[in-house]
DNA sequence: GTTGATGCAAAGGCTTTGCAACTAA
DNA sequence: TTAGTTGCAAAGCCTTTGCATCAAC
């Protein structure tokens, strides 16, 4: 019983959907998207220093990226998970669902993990929550490095 | 194999702690943890606002209870879940990992469910993790009212 | 009497908002 | 052309910090 998963989508499809919602597709969109595309899941600021980076005549302002992020986010496209603190921090697969925190380095690292994300998945949805129904869950396995020297 | 969990602690308790550890047993303290004995999780001004409530008397300030709750998070006791925006939701119940997310609401509700709680927790133990170790995991399960009418 | 803890106010960090200028369609 | 977007700056919210005062021990 595979778990049937959202898929992210690429440059292509997110202008497709953007058109077929009726936004306009502008660069800063793109830019964000495809910075999303690679880190897979960063705070306003990281998405805005890669795209400083890599595109450096691309002007993108911080509320723009707020914004993009925060509509992509209600359209369903991108969730919200949560730093420790007060950093939103967006994950741009709606499917992923399982991030180990690195308490030290107060930073997300992916866990891909179909099999456990599964049998979560099937315990949650036999169970029943008085008056709820569940849209999703996000389980954060909070870890720190186990040896002195830098992990990778 | 029931999983072995920490115990909530009393405020008899939790002053004998305070002065093992060499801190002080304050009034404020004493109030902040009977407010999290109550409410579970909360916010800081959850907290406040409960203190204010019950003990007219009793004068506290917002950044007391900042302080209180990050040093007891930092000892501990409590765990730093987060809501969704920027908002530091502290949990008193270190061994509570399983959390309903109304997203409606926007309001954390409580499960206890030991065995599923049991379950993960023996999944997480026999997977690795490159270079970490697991302290903890915090199981969000982001869930909608499923009726029109408020649900208790 | 000693320190640690508190309260206040100010500073900080991240996010949101208002609005004129811009640009995708 | 024109309505949706952007960029800028200001405002907002929550949290942290510095320091004089207070109180637990």
């Amino acid at each position: 019983m595979a778990r049937r998963r959202k898929k992210i989508l690429d440059i292509g499809r997110f202008s497709e959907l953007l058109r077929d919602r009726g936004y306009r597709v502008t660069k800063q969109r793109l830019a964000v998207h495809t910075a999303m595309l690679t880190l897979g899941h960063a705070t306003a600021d990281e998405v805005l220093e890669y795209i400083e980076d890599r595109q450096k005549g691309l002007k993108v302002s911080v509320s723009s990226v707020y914004n993009i992020l925060s509509k992509m986010a209600d359209m369903g496209l991108y969730n919200r998970i949560q730093g420790i603190g007060s950093r939103i921090v967006f994950d741009v697969n709606p499917g992923r669902h399982i991030h180990l925190y690195d308490s030290r380095a107060q930073l997300f690292k992916e866990i891909e993990d179909d099999e456990l994300t599964s049998l979560i998945d099937a315990q949650l949805k036999r169970r029943t929550f008085r008056g709820y129904r569940m849209d999703r869950f996000d389980l954060h396995i909070i870890c720190h490095p186990s040896r002195k020297k830098k992990v990778q």
